[in-house]
DNA sequence: ACCATTCTGCAAGACATCTTGCAATCAAAA
DNA sequence: TTTTGATTGCAAGATGTCTTGCAGAATGGT
């Protein structure tokens, strides 16, 4: 049963002073949803003891009880998340292929919790702007900085692959200047040479990002820009580049359309593109 | 300034304990936001002290005021200007990356229905009992072979990623011999040099295994082995190497898993493995 | 090995929030 | 008007949550 039809069931019955309270609700779910007894009851100019009554009389066993119900129904964070299990519901089974895509499809739906499209956006936007573009990748990582390669290649832009051994990456940054970008991944642990990186890149004036897993935020020094989302469900679990190198391809498309006539809607533009990326 | 910022200025100085507390608020930000000091705590498996302390070392007066802070980030309420763009953003999720991200949800769901877990298994062995193994990818699909190179580099294989270009491939192909394994990849179009490939790779006595999206079925000659699921759901959008890329992970798993005692169930194993893959 | 320093859990208590018995108030019916 | 019953605020106490002094453990330097 919904809160609405918990409430429309007990609508009848309810008092001026509660009737007030539920009005407050109604109007500002997610203030009600997120505060305590009494600030809702300040709010709808009642005492606390009303609001604590109203949740009992409303079926529930508590206040808490009663905000957590409005959590659920008015926080944003659960429905993205059914939403995806749908799709993965279907599939489920104890494979290693099924588990595997059902884990990346969680986590691909949890993307936008963590990076918001402004972000996509604006770094697409740096990188087309760059003068030169840098892509740094050690380990695992270097498939996706391969990847930003040879994409961002085909859009003209003159883009270096840094190498990962100190002396060639130390050769290599010799010709960073003023607006330049260093495109740097990291994942789990901050990549050899990292922090000479940044430093470098910093002192050159150069602009640096970082697309990350969860552990980006923690990552010293920081860079100036940073993409982090955590991978695949469980951290204990063997860790994909799938939700990286969605971000990546987010990029790469804003970056397409960037490029472009900016008139014309994003997303209508999107299947155009195909030509100018296969 | 960011909540995220505010973390990366102190990310330096944070002890392990607190270290592990970032982590869990970075991956589940919105159970912190509504959740209390405790549960944080235990979910880190850490003392409620220290989460009360941390929010004071990341400049909060109390643990309150960042769980104030984490509910501006990362909760969407309905109700003031600020974060009008943000609920936006997230209601319709028209955005680059929210498309991106369902699109690919959507297609990781469907892959069972084309892939069937035997053949994962099958192609694993295959590949692990291979006397040499050749990867061969061109355009976009360079990046996917490279991430085989490393994965079975590191399983102790002898790997070799063959040139693009014809002249290079022909050279590389002359070592090819029987009990060896080309492992190759094809979208929307067979790559340049393809049919060589297989026609040489059969001559010598060599199995070919070709991993691809839904075109894979047309190629001629067909190789002895297919992989073939269909990418992102609808075909005239920007393609991605999501869905093959999983396939390629589904693949290093079970190879992962063929190579050490095959008495244990696979999926209780698959914890266990992050070392071997990171 | 020793010392100094930092970190972290414990536990007490401070603080916030919720619940509930009680009494005052109000409205409707006798 | 009086009576009855429901409603609501009050305030005490119950419960939940956060903070902080302290001491033992861990860490790093000498």
């Amino acid at each position: 049963m919904s809160l609405i039809d918990q409430i429309s069931d007990q609508a009848p019955a309810l008092t001026p002073s509660e009737k007030r309270l539920v009005e407050n609700v109604i109007e500002r779910p997610t203030a009600a949803a997120l505060g305590t007894a009494g600030e809702l009851a300040r709010a709808a100019g009642v005492h606390e003891a009303t609001a604590s009554r109203l949740a009992k009389k409303l079926g529930f066993d508590s206040y808490a009880a009663f905000r957590d119900a409005l959590r659920d129904e008015f926080i944003a964070t659960r429905e993205t998340a059914t939403r995806f299990e749908k799709t993965i519901a279907e599939s489920s089974s104890d494979t290693i292929l099924g588990k595997l895509a059902r884990d990346e499809a969680q986590a691909l739906g949890r993307i936008e919790e963590f990076i918001n499209p402004d972000q996509i956006a604006e770094i697409a936007v740096m990188l087309m702007n760059a003068n030169r573009i840098y892509v740094y990748g050690y380990g695992n990582a270097e498939v996706l900085a391969l990847m930003m390669v040879k994409r961002f290649r085909r859009f003209g832009k003159a883009v270096h692959q840094l190498d990962t051994d100190p002396r060639g990456l130390a050769e290599q940054m010799l010709g960073l200047g003023t607006g330049d970008v260093v495109l740097s991944f990291a994942f789990r642990r901050a990549p050899r040479g990292y922090a000479a990186l940044i430093e470098t890149a910093r002192e050159a004036g150069a602009t640096t990002i970082m697309i990350s897993g969860k552990s980006g935020a923690l990552l010293a020094p920081g860079p100036d820009h940073i993409l982090a989302a955590p991978r695949s469900g469980d951290p204990d679990a063997f860790q994909t580049l799938t939700v990286p190198m969605t971000v990546c391809n987010a990029i790469i498309i804003a970056a397409g359309l960037t490029a472009k006539e900016k008139s014309l809607k994003m997303l209508d533009r999107l299947g155009q593109l195909i030509e100018r990326f296969e």
